[in-house]
DNA sequence: CTCCTGTCCTGCCGGC
DNA sequence: TGCCGGCAGGACAGGA
């Protein structure tokens, strides 16, 4: 489910709740995640204050006063929920980790497929670990512009689709904001990566950059399950171009007419791809 | 190295 | 109505 814009908004959800208090209680229901929970998990951050909320690529850390720092992903189908002090905690099947702080807030990571996962480092060993150390740019970043994209699609024989989903090009676009950039670039989903370069590549980060911002304008996209953690919904849905809406016309054009059905639906390395044919080249 | 496929897990939707 | 196959927003591990 989340890719960089509901990652962003769960942080933002999430950092007024947890900035600078303590963690009172935390309890593991299931261990048996994307990786398994650390076994000292619960122990060594009980007690501990939580300094800062960041998040890289798909990643939200969670920075602790005495150095730890938790590592959590949502994976495909992972939701953060958030029990105000004073609200009844309703619990629900696949709640695997629940935390409680010094205010008596309550935040529940929920998690039906459990390809998410919450890991615990230090701030020193941060940068070295394994799931953050091949990551590309972070894409909202100044240091990420168009240059820089073109040289991490350089001699790359693979669709740009499938190099655009690789996280070490870019990190946090996943499926459906890597079909929206493409879109707004004009640039077909099965071109070769290496031959986006030049103005390609310029239009290709703009679309990238415009995306990702008005998708976290809008909350997230909500497709089956995300939500904010405060239970409302995004809505960058219904600004989709062309991700899920194979058949149909995509925005101010003709693809969808007697002589041509619309948005197309392909699978490329086993991921589904919507695009118009028509528009993207 | 790079690229591609299979795999983990549960829920839901459409078709028969 | 009920069952079953296929598919879903991710990304690692391992093979070619």
């Amino acid at each position: 489910m989340p890719e960089l814009p509901e990652v962003e908004t769960v942080r933002r959800g999430l950092a007024p709740v947890l900035e600078n208090r303590i963690l009172k209680t935390i309890t593991v229901r299931r261990r048996d995640l994307r990786f398994p929970v650390p076994a000292q998990l619960a122990k060594r951050l009980t007690g501990v204050r939580v300094t800062a909320l960041e998040r890289r690529a798909k990643y939200i850390l969670i920075r602790f006063s005495d150095g730890h720092v938790a590592i959590l992903h949502l994976g495909m189908s992972g939701r953060i929920k958030i029990f105000p002090q004073g609200h009844e905690i309703t619990q629900e099947p696949h709640d695997h980790i629940v935390m409680t702080t010094d205010h008596n807030d309550s935040v529940v990571f929920n998690d039906p497929r459990r390809f998410g996962s919450l890991l615990l480092t230090s701030d020193n060993a941060l940068a070295d670990h394994k799931l953050l150390k091949g990551l590309g740019p972070e894409p909202l970043d100044a240091a990420f512009d168009a240059k820089l994209l073109a040289s991490r699609l350089k001699g790359r024989h693979t669709p740009i689709k499938a190099a655009l989903l690789d996280q070490r090009t870019v990190a946090g676009l996943g499926n459906i904001y890597v079909c929206e950039s493409l879109f707004r670039a004009g640039i077909s989903p099965r071109r070769q990566a290496r031959t986006v370069q030049g103005g390609r590549a310029v239009k290709l980060h703009q679309a990238i950059q415009e995306v990702l911002r008005e998708a976290i304008a809008a909350g997230g996209s909500t497709l089956r399950d995300h939500r904010q953690p405060d239970g409302e919904l995004g809505y960058f849905q219904h600004h989709f171009a062309v991700y899920g809406r194979a058949g149909e016309a995509c925005p101010d054009c003709h693809c969808h007419s007697e002589k041509s059905s619309g948005i197309k639906h392909i699978v490329q390395s086993g991921r589904s791809t919507f695009y118009c044919a028509r528009k993207q080249r």
